[in-house]
DNA sequence: TTGTAGGCGTTATCAT
DNA sequence: ATGATAACGCCTACAA
């Protein structure tokens, strides 16, 4: 392995002169010194040891995706598109700047922490984490924390999150409901076994954007109803909401795609067609979607997006606007597709 | 932030003794001093500087997950399920394993030589590329490289991929077409402007088990229709198939389901349904395919699987049998959904 | 403009 | 069993 040194002596200068000529410091170099010395790094072939760059300099360009779910299953949920889609953007555009990503997938903060400090991180980008679980890092760690999709409240400060506009997201969807003429309907989400799930957190604010726009028209929000992470337990939660007739409604609300294609096929494997006998509409825009038969309607979101604007915002933070928090919310379209019918 | 120095300063001991500690060299240090050394160093929350082990000791304990698609489309088609579970699956396997996972995404194999020799990587796992890039990166570099889904050929050796038993997959799909009366079958794949996409080449191998599987049924493997991975061009090479009668064919065999699963979407619109009009099968087995009415009939393949296989063949040649390459093929199964019809 | 020297944190070798 | 020391490669301040 080529290191600064053997430049050096190729070159017949110093160390110090290469390393200056690697950080392109012209004015420190004179041209025809920087030109041997360019042309040899790059004859040899020579690349940074990043391991002592981290330990000289105070950077290791290293940003840490750390992806907060909770694994259910190997499958999860949470292996979706999304997250997918989230990943690639991240990494994309941290390259385009010279980071390098390090990925690490643990809901446990403390550990998060830990491989932190041990890659000496610059930044870190948290996808699903809890409210309490960006604080965590944040306070433990001296280097800027972006989070994506958390959930805060009006009074939390000092935070960067990338999220949607879910509440009112959610009342737009609930209004256009209302427009094709239904009145009863019916809201499901993700949870697990009792114990809330970090993406339950930005269910909660749907929900509440949901129950307003129902008390706005002068109903009652019925109820959520809370899906299992399992398929299994989920099928059967699909079939007893069957036997309950779904709770009489003529929509249903999901709060992700993935079930609502999922509740499109259980109710039409029972000659429940759909939208003629039942309307459902889902969130989130995912590609099979739009080739179900009939088109799903749904409330789409640009995940890559989300990635993007993290990358910005945590090299913002990381080199300019020491503090400088954001709460930003991308917007979100309403796809009209086949699965509503005016009644 | 504590350091080792630190450590040794308050427990009154020489850093050797904390290093020793810190490897858990039992023998070396009294069982006294052991637990002193020990108890501080939680006490403390001291970590390891990965930067400075990554100087002086030779491992990085750092693995490389290499996507080298090319991406034609922000939103390409390797932005899909598969990539995703097998960058989870990976990551899951490596981190069990003590390692840590660098991800990074170039097609251009000197740039990822480049990253793997910065970052001192103990070991890199390639995805999607070409047998070209998978000998480059393994003769450029002195570490273990293990490939998913590249395509090998007989002659080749001293590599390590995780692959199918595409060719024999292909020939049990023709060969179900035929138990259920198909005769004329249409084969469509991925590919790009006249350059040969990476995947496809998997696909070739699909189509030569496609072949093989029509000749031997005394059939002539009508040829093989390459799908744009740009989804507007799709579109327009849907309605011209459309317009030729699909070629006449009574069956299509698409190398992926996200491919099936738009045609089917193409031509529920068109009036066409499938499958009593048309059979489609596809490639894959995602969740969507599932969901989808009727069902997508497809060969199933254990994506996340793949993952960790693959990761296992890397930690083995890393930790344990040099040069000792493996070419391993996963099982695939066939998923009998209802997009098939008796003829 | 160029060179020298010390330090970053860890580990392995060698001496006590 | 424990400690001292050199080495890993890079960076920067300072000296020439």
């Amino acid at each position: 392995m080529v290191r600064i040194k053997d430049i050096a002596k190729l070159a017949n200068v110093s160390p110090s002169t290469v390393s200056n000529v690697i950080h392109k410091r012209k004015e420190k170099v004179s041209p025809e010194i920087y030109n041997r010395v360019e042309k040899i790094l790059e004859e040899e072939q020579y690349v940074t040891h990043m391991g002592a760059r981290m330990l000289s300099a105070k950077g290791s360009r290293l940003v840490a995706l750390i992806l907060a779910y909770k694994r259910i299953e190997k499958e999860s949920i949470v292996e979706d598109p999304f997250v997918s889609s989230v990943i690639g953007a991240v990494q994309l555009a941290l390259q385009e700047k010279g980071y390098f990503l390090l990925l690490y997938s643990n809901p446990d903060m403390e550990d998060c922490v830990k491989i932190s400090r041990e890659w000496n991180v610059d930044g870190i980008i948290l996808l699903g984490a809890k409210r309490e679980g960006y604080y965590k890092m944040k306070n433990s760690l001296s280097v800027p924390v972006v989070s994506i999709d958390t959930p805060f409240s009006a009074t939390d400060a000092e935070y960067t999150n990338i999220g949607l506009e879910d509440f009112e997201a959610a009342k737009e969807m609930t209004r256009y409901l209302f427009s094709m003429g239904h009145r009863k309907i019916a809201f499901f989400s993700l949870t697990e076994g009792g114990e809330l799930l970090e993406k339950h957190y930005i269910d909660s604010e749907r929900y509440r954007g949901f129950k307003e726009a129902m008390e706005e028209e002068g109903l009652v929000a019925e109820g959520w109803h809370n899906l299992s992470f399992v398929e299994e337990i989920r099928k059967k939660q699909y079939f007893s909401f069957y036997e309950e007739n779904f709770f009489h409604a003529t929509a249903l609300f999901f709060t992700a795609d993935i079930m609502a294609l999922e509740m499109m096929r259980f109710c039409m494997d029972r000659g429940i067609s759909i939208p003629e006998k039942l309307s459902v509409v889902g969130f989130d825009g995912i590609k099979a979607g739009r080739c179900m038969h009939p088109m799903l309607t749904t409330m789409e979101q640009d995940s890559a997006e989300k990635g993007r604007k993290a990358v910005k915002e945590l090299l913002f933070l990381l080199e300019e606007g020491k503090g400088d928090y954001k709460n930003i919310r991308l917007p979100v379209h309403l796809f009209i597709g086949e699965t509503v019918a005016r009644i």
